[in-house]
DNA sequence: TGAAATGTTGGGGCG
DNA sequence: ACGCCCCAACATTTC
């Protein structure tokens, strides 16, 4: 009789086209363990929205494998202490898992390598890393190359589905409850009902998804609309691969999808950045920004922590944050860049803060996100791209609907006054029942002297 | 996956 | 009717 196979689950959670799940289905009788860990990755442990879907999502989990006769043990503590214990309590041979880029996640898989015979696999990503690379096996450092490249590849293998699975007897487990991922008091997860962790909850997103591919293009930038993937916090904890992704919506409308997938290759491309720099979500990619004059404002960083900077796009990208764990990624270049150009504060201190309340966060896309508004990246464009939040309002959210939803003491403002509510007249703001400086906040920065502020800035790096 | 400054053009008011 | 000017609208350049 073969020996037991465990499957590390980590954000791989699902069970169709999951390369360690069928490996080790196909190797023996299966023991499923998911390992929370705290302390490998240091400051970069599981912010807490992430960890709101973290749970939900291991208990779906959970019970697809109990539906399937098997069960799903949870322990806490450092992979390469605690696999090692279920081996020896299973008489497993063999550990398999996903292929991760993260340096933690690397340290983890080392330290299991070290103790026990860890087969890795790929699937992540929609090519393995180092797979995609210019003549001479050089790896690319800037996006457009690398999505030609990575076109060329394309389709990637077709998905197969969850395989028959044989378990063995599962060892001891500790419960969700006593892991206390859900927040408590006070529980500020009631914004968080538009979810739907796990994996049938990601193919649901992925079939409405498909209906409106066509409309991504044009529609992704309209932050009052319904069209983007919404995708984002199922890829990052692996309830979906980004494989299953690029066959459902290709086959619903061939190349008009390519925009959308485009993000998808986006992905991939961070994960190639963590792969190549372990330190870039700290470690700026030109060494010039090291001595980048950033401010020290813990006042306007709480201000824009919690949607108070008088500039109601900014508020309303914040406050939607706050409330349900994500925000529409044209709002996320609209805020990031407000509080690195016109707040001056180190772009790390907004990496943080995304990290600990998106339910997206992921170190790829949150580390590259954040260079590129910063400037820092080694891509980045030669100028100093300085958003203007009143531009970008009144050209993606001009009947004001966004801010509307997000910023409600500014609802009875006419559109065109909604904007930017310190150049209305009085008359107007009363009639609204807006009283600047009491029911919202004054600009906390003037947007052209922060404009000539962050150009001296950027300006003093070229010395 | 910008914004602001600068340049160009064409319609309309007006002497 | 014509030329001139203003300026909005659009295009190009520059940071």
């Amino acid at each position: 009789m073969a020996a037991a196979q465990i499957v590390w689950f980590r954000n791989d959670l699902r069970l169709a086209a999951q390369a360690a799940v069928r490996a080790a289905a196909a190797a023996g009788p299966v023991v499923a363990v998911y390992v929370l860990d705290d302390a490998t990755p240091g400051e970069w442990r599981i912010g807490a929205a992430q960890r709101w879907w973290l749970h939900h999502s291991v208990a779906a989990l959970a019970a697809d494998l109990r539906a399937m006769g098997g069960a799903l043990v949870l322990r806490r503590g450092v992979p390469g202490d605690v696999l090692p214990e279920i081996a020896a309590a299973t008489g497993a041979t063999a550990v398999h898992a996903l292929r991760a880029v993260e340096p933690w996640a690397k340290a983890q898989e080392a330290a299991v390598a070290e103790r026990l015979d860890l087969r890795l696999h790929d699937g992540a990503y929609l090519a393995p890393q180092g797979a995609v690379t210019a003549g001479g096996g050089k790896r690319y450092r800037i996006f457009t190359p690398f999505w030609n490249a990575l076109l060329k590849q394309m389709p990637p293998p077709p998905p197969a589905p969850a395989p028959m699975i044989r378990f063995a007897a599962p060892p001891p487990s500790e419960t969700l409850a006593d892991w206390h991922l859900l927040p408590t008091k006070p529980d500020w997860a009631g914004g968080f009902n538009v979810w739907t962790p796990g994996e049938a909850g990601a193919h649901a997103a992925l079939d409405a998804f498909a209906a409106n591919v066509r409309a991504y293009d044009h529609g992704r930038n309209l932050p009052a609309e319904a069209l983007t993937s919404r995708l984002s916090p199922h890829l990052h904890m692996g309830e979906i691969s980004p494989a299953q992704v690029w066959h459902a919506l290709h086959s619903a409308a061939g190349d008009h999808a390519l925009p959308f997938l485009r993000e998808i290759g986006w992905r991939d491309f961070a994960a190639g950045l963590v792969d190549q720099f372990p330190d870039v979500a700290t470690v700026p990619g030109r060494s010039a920004f090291a001595r980048f004059p950033h401010r020290d404002a813990p006042y306007d960083l709480a201000a824009w922590q919690r949607g108070r900077t008088g500039y109601p796009i900014v508020d309303a990208g914040m406050r939607q944050l706050w409330a349900t764990g994500w925000m529409h990624n044209r709002v996320r270049m609209i805020a990031a860049s407000f509080l690195v150009k016109h707040l001056l504060i180190d772009w790390r201190c907004g990496e943080r803060w995304f990290w600990d309340t998106l339910v997206d966060a992921d170190l790829g896309n949150n580390s590259l996100g954040w260079q590129w508004i910063m400037g820092s990246g080694v891509d980045s464009s030669p100028f100093t791209r300085i958003f203007a939040p009143v531009g970008q309002s009144e050209k993606f959210d001009a009947a004001g609907r966004y801010i509307r939803e997000w910023v409600p003491e500014l609802a009875k403002l006419p559109d065109a006054a909604i904007h930017a509510p310190w150049q209305v007249d009085a008359a107007t703001l009363a009639a609204a029942g807006v009283r600047l400086g009491d029911t919202y906040p004054k600009p906390i920065v003037d947007h052209a002297a922060a404009r000539a502020r962050a150009l001296a800035a950027y300006a003093s790096l070229r010395t």
